[in-house]
DNA sequence: GGGAGACAGTAAGCTTACATACCATCTCCG
DNA sequence: CGGAGATGGTATGTAAGCTTACTGTCTCCC
């Protein structure tokens, strides 16, 4: 049973890394946002007006974990929340100025440290990799993240 | 910028998955064990009386990270921690009776839920895969995970 | 021998990440 | 219309996972 070859450890060494590298270079960028926090953003920056669980089911998180996502959000300024009017149940939730600025400041600087998540692939293997990870997340969707998602 | 073809984004959703397999095969065999816990176990079991800066640098853990695994591990009565001999700094750990048994226990479900954890590809794309994944772990050795590991 | 710096571990604090339980509201169907 | 069940959100509790700061101990080198 060595660990280094097995799947789940791996792909727990890979998202280590992967937050790291988003952690620095974000730093180093001057931006305070965590790769949950950008996700969130981008979700709804592509769809203004989205709710929690539209937010939550477009990035497949608990609806419990976005909530505190987007509480830390608003209290930076980054988002703003209302009550629907259609539904006194959701909470609307749209980027602010400040939001909207710091996200374009943020997509150049995302789009570059992409490659650096997978380092030491060429190109054609890091293309490679995207195809077989996207087939898998394919594969078992449809499966909920938890009990609301 | 589809967050759907993002490295990280994806690397994040198998990891989700990842976990949520464990999680359930575990209960399913009424294992109480996640996969960090486990991934610990598997060190120690290795080597015995590994210290516990030992047991993060073999599963690549912080090690403020480690010592709340293990302090969980301990109450549960799966290891015993006692102070080295030779460096009073450091505590040895080692698998105890009940320890050992859960280990080998839940041995032949963590290796079965392996391919799992990668479903929808072939047996050579998960070979493919895991190749890939090696590399990038490997092509990023030597970055230290925190400031002690 | 003795001090400087390295290293093991803990503590406190922050952010994911999930389950469960609960409240408010909505929808659907009889 | 009215109740049952579904759904959006919050609250609570647990477990990772990291940083920074601190204590205690060790090692190395003068």
């Amino acid at each position: 049973m060595d660990s280094h070859t097995m799947a789940g450890h791996l792909i727990r060494r890979l998202n280590q890394h992967s937050t790291q590298v988003f952690a620095a270079r974000m730093q180093a960028a001057g931006i305070d946002l965590t790769p949950v926090q950008f996700a969130a953003m981008d979700a709804i920056a592509s769809t203004p007006g989205l709710d929690q669980a539209g937010v939550a089911a477009a990035i497949a998180y608990d609806k419990a974990t976005i909530g505190g996502v987007i509480d830390r959000l608003e209290q930076k300024g980054y988002i703003a929340r209302s009550v629907s009017k259609h539904d006194r149940r959701s909470r609307e939730v749209r980027l602010t100025a400040a939001g909207q600025a710091l996200f374009k400041q943020a997509l150049p600087f995302v789009a570059a440290l992409q490659d650096d998540i997978l380092p030491g692939l060429t190109a054609a293997e890091r293309t490679m990799f995207i195809g077989l990870a996207r087939k898998v997340i394919g594969s078992q969707a449809g499966v909920p993240v938890s009990a609301g998602n």
